[in-house]
DNA sequence: ACAAAACACCTAGTATTACAAGGTATTAAA
DNA sequence: TTTAATACCTTGTAATACTAGGTGTTTTGT
């Protein structure tokens, strides 16, 4: 199978969505890094690579969406643990609002024919 | 209001949505480029620039996925015509279904809290 | 005891694509 | 007669997912 098209299609798909996963995981809890990426494998079946989470939360924290704490863990690495900030959780409810529309909108483009 | 991030935001939402819609419009009926974008924008709501969509079209094409006509007017311009290939059609299904895949787990993700 | 896998963070470079801002040319409306 | 609408197009820029690397710790398997 492996259709090229598809797999480079799903990875523009994604550029937007995975900010909006992303945040929609942190409006539940508090989240770290590496455990994001376990939670979005396992509700959502989108993979994401670490090296676009890394960049993205950074990118999160520098538009004031998220703050971030560190915290020793009693064995291991420290974990940087992520919270949405007060414009975060606006910025998540516009999020929401376009994703509606939009979901509206291909749902009524998609309906018969092919 | 205009959210800084949110504009940002959508237009990156846009990256494989549009395809995905284009191609979606292309299987109710043949059309031309300008129509495609009026089609679009009364349908859907969505916004897609000339100097979006007609390098979307000429990749499309090229993978493809999409074949065009020349279609000359009794009086005007003429026009491009695209309509979808075999190959269009299957990609659409294939991308069809990813996108319900992709609602549900968003659908997931974003019930309860904020 | 040792190797491999899992955990947990990170960066640099590449490819892709939407959009702004331009361009050409024809026809209809003001 | 000048503006808007129709209809095609291109160039350059910004943004982001992914590949492929990197560091270091802890747990699991043999």
């Amino acid at each position: 199978m492996k259709n090229e098209f598809i797999s480079k299609w799903t990875s523009q798909v994604k550029k937007g969505v995975l900010s909006f996963i992303v945040l929609n995981a942190l409006s539940k809890k508090e989240l770290y890094g590496y455990e994001l990426i376990e939670v979005v494998k396992k509700s959502t079946a989108i993979e994401m690579a670490e090296g676009t989470l890394y960049p993205l939360m950074n990118r999160l924290k520098k538009e004031g969406l998220t703050s971030s704490k560190w915290v020793e863990q009693p064995s291991g690495i420290p974990r940087k643990y992520y919270t949405l900030t007060q414009e975060g959780k606006l910025t998540l409810q516009q999020m929401r609002q376009y994703w509606a529309a939009l979901e509206l909108s291909i749902k009524k483009i998609t309906e018969n024919e092919i």
